[in-house]
DNA sequence: CAACTGGAACGACCC
DNA sequence: TGGGGTCGTTCCAGT
């Protein structure tokens, strides 16, 4: 078998699902939500089609036959098994392979500490319950130099809130759904929150497990309650509330759920490596012995095991009706905290706010625990129904900005739940932020960057490797982790409804590739999740998640696992193969919005929110028990097929600067053209206020769907001594604006000499959203919203737009470091233009396309490009934070050939050389970059290629352009 | 036939 | 309050 029986103890996995399901499933309903009304109502097909057997209401045993045979095979057999099973034979079903079949790679894990795995118990393994929470930054090991992942378990266990509130003795009740940890608002390292209980919590019912919370529907393991009441009938994958269905009572649950936690404690602290469990359908994982994740599977965290049985199993039930309403119905994105939702299920967010005002009554938390010994259930991002967010969302960016997001002191540790972070953002600030909000307020980035990334090395110990949240360098000396093939720009995700929509694919066709550099001993285990794209830190994505791909075109091997909710994908890197993989088992599979935001703890918006980014780890063991772990984002993917069909494209364009006479034809080229397309120009003010805006004279004659070519108009004033920097953006329709593409009018005297324009430095090309709005639906708009940054660009219409759903300025008040400054990076586009290459312009580098170190940092990328920090080699900007501090660079890091640039440049045709990928991703290539002679020199010699792209970076430039 | 794909219908929201 | 637009989700059909 695959398990490790020996570092397994037999009771554990088996004999926690065992009891888990026992578990009574409305032990964990309170205030009213009770079982009932979340299946029913949160998901259509929930109850009969789907799969009965998930079910909570139905008895395991009876699932089956309800409706879907096949779930209730895979059900019985899964749980079945597991109950049965050994231990880890979670994966259990697995026949598999035993530890010695296990490629190099597993047993090289195994017997290096597993990643996710196993963590000393002292150190729970699973990571923050819900996918996207942000996990507490590691913490110093005892290794100078050496960091260990901090389970927030752990970390909240401590504090006050764990168990505090509840669990005199600090032992809190770990449950999955259950326990719901307060979010430790500061930032500190969890030593310091232990050490300071009321870092967790005044106290607040937040600290209080929640009840309540089980709503979250698939939150089986993590989330909450939600998992036991509302399987995700879409979910292939059966959810660990399955376990629970059976559940009689209250107190056994609460032992049941006692007993697991140390149970798998236990196990967690025994396992070497973590294989995730091979999945239930899924083509067995070849090597994996047990799977360590699986351990944390039932991660309290939200997506746990479950989800990824969820995941790998069949498809989503069948809605009873064809068009079943999400759970509850659509969820409203009313911006007001009042319920929108009729259903009482529904109204959960609505009644966040309510919960808000009156806290649940902790639920006696029967089965305190303790708190040195986090149970593997703890729902550790869950935040009190109090301290989550409403989340409502607005649509405008204005709305969202409204929120003044000063500077948020970076309380969070990164590793509360969004929603937890949110609320706790404010340091000494209240909480209230909900109160009368209606959307979200977010946790700064800055704060968050701070906390998590500040620059230690990216060296764990084997034992507590870093949460998925966790931001790492894609390099560290020699290692680096890049990504040599960039995904497309776009990939529709599927629904659990529908059928696979096959693996991501590249832009040049074929797959992502990616590879380790600077190793090539042994094989090891690449780990691939779906990352989020905005510009906040790289966390998992919560409403996507990675779908593995199988058959008979797949031709790398690969197996799932769950880390904390949130599966993973885990390939080898083998030494005969350079340590590269070719990511061609790799879908993308979209949760509904619905079913995720009900989650507890879960305040991040799935309306709009439909980028993602591959995220690739891998932890190179060094010895002594530790690892470095290098991380690898790709640029950002669009998901939804609105989005790629709709929007206008502008993949490259040229001339990208002429003179302020205007009159030059320029050509546009991209996609998604109409013959009403118009092509705007806008100049922005330091505070982004729009300053001028001319909508340019298409020639109909000369355009087609995937060709503009219009004539530049006139800019306002002709008697500018400097370069003018304006952008311009495609039109088709109101809220069908490509992103801005940077243009720059030249003074007539100096028309060949562009100058550095002074308003390139604080006004970063609007197309590139700052965050994280990688396509830019919205237009550069005059509502720009304006944030106290110093720095307008940060106000970007995107925001507004595009992630404004309750997303308060993202941007730090203070300003992220430069790396992770969105609105600093500059896009491709406006690369070009502006003369300041940054990492966009790598994008559309041939060579493979770094990655953001810090992955997620800076989502924003514009149009799929990647955020990176700063190269390492750069030299450190003035103005720039240390954001990295130690870590150098991510990917992104490398220099970049000034060579490859150039060739990819302008050679690149729209439509042909160019590797498509390039252009998907926004590096609208070729184009603008020959036009104006800066540009090849602002890559080279900035560097800018090498690293994200800021402000800095293009002042940088222009200097040396002078 | 299953896995992909591309389209588009439906319905809930939002403005 | 009603209409149009937007967007998520589900279906359908072709490859």
């Amino acid at each position: 078998m695959i398990t490790t029986p020996q570092s397994l103890p037999p009771s554990s996995l088996a004999s926690i699902s065992h009891r888990v399901a026992n578990l009574p499933s409305n032990s964990l309903s309170h205030n009213g939500l009770s079982k009932p009304d979340f299946p029913e109502n949160s998901r259509p097909g929930l109850s009969s089609s789907s799969n009965p057997g998930r079910d909570l209401g139905a008895p395991a045993g009876s699932m089956g036959a309800a409706s879907c045979e096949d779930e209730e095979l895979e059900f019985k057999l899964v749980f079945g098994e597991e109950k049965e099973a050994p231990p880890l034979g979670a994966g259990g079903l697995g026949e598999e392979l035993d530890s010695e079949d296990a490629p190099p790679c597993c047993r090289l894990a195994l017997g290096e500490p597993p990643p996710y795995g196993a963590a000393p118990i002292g150190i729970p393994r699973p990571p923050p319950p819900r996918p996207g929470m942000h996990s507490p930054p590691p913490r110093p090991a005892p290794s100078p130099g050496t960091w260990e992942s901090q389970p927030a378990r752990s970390v909240r266990l401590g504090g006050p809130g764990g168990g505090a509130g509840s669990a005199g003795g600090g032992r809190v009740l770990e449950c999955p759904s259950i326990r719901i940890t307060s979010i430790s608002p500061t930032p500190e390292p969890p030593a310091a929150l232990e050490d300071n209980p009321d870092a967790w919590g005044d106290g607040s019912p937040r600290d209080y497990p929640q009840p309540e919370g089980f709503g979250g529907y698939r939150e089986a393991g993590g989330q909450g309650g939600g998992a036991f009441f509302s399987p995700s009938p879409g979910s292939s994958s059966l959810s660990s509330w399955s376990f629970f269905s059976d559940a009689s009572d209250e107190a056994a649950l609460y032992a049941a759920c006692d007993e697991v936690e140390s149970e798998l404690n236990e196990a967690a602290s025994r396992f070497g490596l973590g294989s995730p469990l091979p999945s239930p359908r899924a083509s067995p994982r070849p090597w994996t012995p047990e799977d360590p994740w699986s351990l944390y599977g039932p991660s309290p965290g939200g997506r746990g095991p479950e989800d990824s049985w969820l995941l790998l199993s069949a498809p989503g039930p069948t809605p009873a009706s064809p068009r079943p309403a999400s759970p509850c119905g659509k969820r409203r994105y009313s911006s007001s905290g009042t319920p929108s939702s009729a259903s009482p299920a529904l109204s959960r967010r609505g009644s966040l706010g309510e919960e808000g005002s009156e806290p649940p009554p902790p639920p006696p938390l029967p089965l305190a625990r303790d708190p040195g010994s986090p149970g593997p259930f703890d729902y550790v991002g869950a935040p009190p129904a109090e301290s989550i967010p409403q989340k409502t969302r607005r649509t405008s960016s204005e709305q969202a900005v409204a929120l003044p997001r000063s500077e948020e002191p970076a309380p969070c540790n990164g590793k509360l739940p969004l929603g937890a972070e949110e609320s706790v953002a404010l340091p000494g600030g209240p909480r209230k932020e909900v109160a009368g909000m209606d959307y979200l307020a977010v946790p700064s980035p800055l704060a968050w960057s701070k906390a998590r990334i500040g620059g230690h090395s990216p060296i764990f110990r084997t034992s507590a490797l870093p949460p998925l949240d966790w931001p790492l360098p894609s390099q560290y000396e020699q290692l680096e982790l890049r990504i040599e093939v960039q995904p497309r720009a776009h990939h529709r995700a599927h629904y659990e409804t529908e059928g696979s929509r096959g693996a991501v694919k590249a832009a040049p066709g074929g797959h992502p590739v990616v590879k380790l550099l600077g190793y090539s001993e042994k094989p090891l285990t690449l780990q691939m999740f779906i990352g989020t794209a905005d510009e906040r830190n790289l966390r998992p994505h919560a409403f996507y998640q990675v779908h593995r791909i199988t058959g008979k075109m797949v031709a790398t091997a690969s197996y799932e696992a769950v880390v904390s909710g949130t599966k993973v994908l885990e390939m080898t890197l083998l030494p005969e193969n350079n340590m590269a993989a070719n990511i061609d088992c790799a879908g993308i599979l979209k949760l509904r919005n619905s079913d995720i935001e009900l989650r507890k703890g879960e305040t991040d918006i799935g309306r709009k929110n439909t980028r993602v980014r591959l995220v690739f780890r891998v932890h190179v063991p060094q010895g002594g028990g530790k690892v470095i772990s290098v991380q690898a984002a790709s640029v950002p993917i669009e998901c939804s097929q609105r989005s790629a069909q709709e929007l206008p494209q502008v993949e490259a364009y040229s001339p990208s600067a002429c003179s302020v006479r205007g009159g030059e034809e320029l050509v546009l080229t991209g996609s998604n053209f109409l013959p009403d397309s118009k092509v705007v120009f806008i100049e922005r003010g330091p505070d982004g206020k729009l300053q001028w805006e001319e909508e340019a004279t298409v020639n109909r004659l000369q355009s087609n769907e995937v060709t503009l070519t219009l004539t530049v108009p006139e800019y306002s004033n002709k008697r500018v001594s400097r370069p003018v920097q304006v952008y311009f953006y495609v039109s088709n329709g109101r809220r069908k604006r490509s992103p801005t593409q940077s243009f720059k009018f030249l003074p007539v005297i100096c028309k060949e000499e562009p100058l550095p324009d002074s308003s390139l430095r604080g006004f970063p090309p609007a197309s590139a959203p700052p965050f994280g709005t990688d396509m830019d639906f919205s237009p550069p708009k005059p509502p720009y919203p304006s944030y106290p940054h110093e720095d307008p660009a940060y106000e970007t219409p995107y925001l507004s737009e595009g992630f404004s759903y309750g997303t308060p300025p993202l941007y730090p008040q203070t300003g992220p470091p430069p790396s992770y400054r969105p609105g600093l990076r500059m896009f491709p586009e406006t690369r070009g233009t502006t003369g300041c290459a940054h990492p966009p312009s790598v994008s559309f580098l041939p060579r493979p396309f770094p990655s953001d170190p810090y992955g997620g940092r800076g989502s924003s990328f514009p149009l799929g490009l990647p955020f990176s920090p700063p190269a390492p080699f750069r030299p450190p900007l003035p103005a720039s934070p240390p954001l990295e501090g130690p870590f150098p660079s991510q990917s992104d890091v490398h220099p970049l050939p000034a060579e490859g640039y150039n060739k990819v440049g302008p050679g690149y045709g729209p439509g042909e050389g160019a590797p498509e990928q390039e252009k998907s991703r926004g590096g609208y290539s070729s184009g603008f970059r020959d036009s104006v002679p800066i540009q090849g020199i602002t890559l080279e010699e900035g560097g800018c290629g090498t690293g994200g792209c800021e402000c800095e970076c293009v002042q940088e430039i222009a200097l040396h352009v002078c």
